[in-house]
DNA sequence: TAGTTGACCGGAA
DNA sequence: ATTCCGGCCAACT
């Protein structure tokens, strides 16, 4: 039979944050819910760590209670800023 | 196979 | 506003 391509579950995580437009955000949550499982929040901030692809803008997904999350780019301040930085006010 | 490790979540104190 | 805690889950040992 053919080989049919199975995509990890982090590999779907991926794809999805990849989509993020500039000055939107998703929460963990949200990206876990898209990739598959809604209760895998935590398993998506373990593969937004180990992510160091620049085409991945992984500091756009950020906690369920609206605070900023880890980042493994300069940390959260980091985070904050480039959040500030591309949001319209 | 069985533990361990977290960029989490939601409720409770 | 805070900490604390149990639940959850994929990846890695």
């Amino acid at each position: 039979m053919m080989y049919l391509p199975m995509k990890s579950f982090a590999e779907k995580v991926r794809a999805v944050a990849r989509k993020i437009p500039p000055g939107k955000t998703m929460t963990y949550k949200q990206v876990a819910t898209k990739a598959g499982n809604p209760r895998a929040a935590r398993a998506v901030g373990s593969i937004m760590r180990a992510n160091y692809d620049p085409d991945i803008p992984c500091h756009r997904v950020i906690r369920s209670d609206g605070s900023i999350g880890g980042y493994n780019r300069g940390g959260s301040r980091q985070k904050e800023r480039l959040l500030r930085s591309e949001k319209v006010w």
